[in-house]
RNA sequence: GCCCCCAUCGUCUAGCGGCCUAGGACACCGCCCUUUCAAGGCGGCGGCACGGGUUCGAAUCCCGUUGGGGGCACCA
């Protein structure tokens, strides 16, 4: 074993012992059955919707049984750190509530980045090489590729173990004097390999039983790198003993690694946490005819990143119900607001990865605004618009009153409402059209937006309904206008009467009425005509209708 | 190559040995309502991956097959 000596010379000298943070860190005074949870993302400038997902639960998890929810940032590869990251965060976190219940400033269990905690993982590092379950390692890259190599010729098991640790036994002075030239190395964990299969019980999964771990992981980096940081596997184990987390929920693709976890957790005489490992979101792939799921990849789908979900305004509490519901169905099947209070339980959560369905999830969204006050709405719209769409958040300040009465039609006291309305980057082709700033008249007859409907018989649509407009008021039917004019031009009074004899005539009501639709709003899906023209008032509406050639 | 996880309508799922002729929601289709667009109402389409067991009885338990996902990094 390599001297106290030698080992002790490889740390800064006024490294603290471990006691030192044991003190610094002391056990929670958190009510009986409180658990601390945490997410752990990795700032690589890009929050995947899926870690909002697992921060969701980690922070309901937290909440409803009284303990704390906090946020550890995993920086410990430099190299993938990306600039903004923080505040991408902050702001996806404010977003959609999962803002941590402590941070550097308000917390006593800090610094909450990886990389700012450098001195705590070389302390217990030095601990493990002083007990000797630790040692340095000098294999180079290339090294390691030839022993990849020859396992593969042999069909031995891949991984640094057994024979194919060249320096897990080699010899004090060989080492000593490799380290003495400077040559770089990482520090390894001796794995102790005693069990063969080692269980744990996952708390949404149950008893878990795998493989114990017998390679000797890395646990320290190169120590040719600054700063000189631990790997995920050494940093989660001493980052959430010291931090007093409880349960550890993260995706599936760790339960691998447990036995890693465990044997860590040991080897340092810390108690171990509780796991709750998650199925990834998926994505659906390939067409109809051959189906696969495959995980939401950052890649291939915008939906995948929480900018997509902030950028184009889906309102928070309508995603955090779809997200919640996917955890435990028995949420999605609860009104919203109930669902948004109610727990996440762990032993509801399924074990296969769900497909986001953004079909669903607009739907969601449409149930949800549909409840919300047009002030609401119309706030909620021009602060969304300031950031994504300037020149609608311009408009809309100065035309307030227009938007909220654009608002209010068919959705005020409703039984009813109407659901045309998603997401705020929807505002603008849903309802830009009544501010004469955002709409383009029309003025093509044979745009396909008619339908392909004969150019003449639009001109005199448009013309016939100028004419003789009467504007809405009191005690007068506006659609009565409509339906006088189509008659006059030949179509049928109804879609009954059409489908009874389609040839005799050009169209019914409906295709006139939609000539008119389409020219005072430009889209074939808009409220009731009265009501829009009353909203644009009798100039506007001329000027519209009169704007076709 | 080795190990692990998973498997009910297209999707999210209910189901945890008899309440299942498998229930709901989204999507899709049809009808109704409607002088126009939505919304809404009603109805339809559609599923236990496959093969063996266990049992009086299996979507539910066991084994195998297939399929999908993940891990075996100085990435997390």
């Amino acid at each position: 074993m390599l001297s106290q000596h030698v080992i002790d010379s490889l740390f800064p000298p006024g490294l603290p012992g471990a006691e030192h943070w044991e003190r610094r860190y002391p056990p929670r005074d958190l009510p009986e059955g409180a658990q601390v949870t945490r997410f752990a993302p990795s700032p690589t400038g890009y929050l995947h919707i899926g870690g909002v997902y697992v921060a969701t639960i980690d922070a309901d998890v937290a909440r409803h049984s009284g303990g704390r929810y906090l946020v550890r940032v995993e920086d410990t590869d430099q190299a993938r750190v990306t600039e903004g990251a923080a505040e991408q965060f902050a702001e996806a976190f404010a977003y959609f509530s999962i803002v941590p219940d402590e941070d550097d400033q308000t917390g006593r269990y800090g610094p909450y980045h990886q990389a700012a905690r450098a001195e705590i993982y070389l302390t217990y590092v030095r601990e493990l090489l002083r007990r000797g379950q630790a040692y340095p390692c000098f294999a180079t890259r290339q090294d390691l590729e030839e022993i990849a190599a020859r396992q593969r010729a042999v069909g031995a098991l891949p991984g640094y173990y057994g024979q194919w640790a060249i320096w897990r036994d080699a010899p004090p002075d060989q080492v000593a004097k490799r380290l003495a030239i400077g040559d770089p190395y990482v520090v390894r964990f001796r794995a102790p390999g005693v069990a063969r299969r080692v269980s744990f019980t996952d708390a949404i999964r149950g008893e878990l039983t795998l493989d114990d771990n017998r390679n000797d992981a890395v646990i320290l980096k190169s120590s040719d790198t600054e700063p000189r940081l631990p790997t995920y596997h050494f940093a989660h184990v001493v980052d959430d003993h010291l931090m007093r987390v409880t349960l550890v929920i993260r995706g599936e693709e760790w339960i691998s690694s447990v036995p890693l976890h465990l044997q860590l957790f040991d080897a340092l005489g810390f108690e171990r946490v509780r796991y709750a490992h998650i199925a990834p979101l998926m994505k659906q792939d390939g067409d109809s005819r051959k189906l696969a799921k495959r995980k939401l990849s950052k890649r291939h789908d915008p939906e995948a990143s929480v900018t997509f979900y902030i950028g184009q305004g889906y309102p928070a509490p309508a995603v955090q119900y779809y997200l919640r519901g996917l955890a435990n169905a028995r949420l999605a099947e609860m009104p919203l607001a109930q669902a948004l209070t109610e727990p996440i339980r762990l032993s509801e959560m399924g074990t296969a990865g769900p497909l986001v369905d953004l079909v669903k999830l607009d739907d969601i969204c449409a149930d949800y605004v549909a409840t919300l006050p047009g002030r609401q709405t119309l706030d909620e719209v021009i602060t969304w618009a300031r950031r994504y769409d300037p020149e609608l958040a311009a408009v809309l300040d100065t035309e307030q009153d227009l938007a909220l009465r654009a608002l209010a039609i068919e959705r005020g006291d409703t039984p009813n409402p109407r659901k045309d309305l998603r997401k705020w980057a929807d505002f603008r082709a849903v309802y830009g059209y009544f501010f004469a700033e955002l709409f383009t008249p029309v003025t093509n007859p044979a745009d396909p937006r008619f339908g392909g409907l004969d150019p003449e018989l639009v001109r005199a649509v448009a013309r016939g309904f100028a004419d003789g407009y009467q504007p809405p008021g009191e005690g007068t039917e506006w659609f009565g206008q409509i339906r006088q004019l189509a008659a006059d031009l030949g179509f049928a009074p109804s879609q009954k009467v059409y489908k009874q004899d389609p040839a005799a005539y050009p169209g019914s009501i409906r295709e006139a009425s939609q000539v008119i639709r389409i020219l005072l709003t430009g889209t074939p899906r808009s409220p009731d005509l009265a009501a829009v023209a009353a909203a644009l008032g009798t100039d506007e509406v001329l000027r519209r209708v009169r704007a076709l050639r």
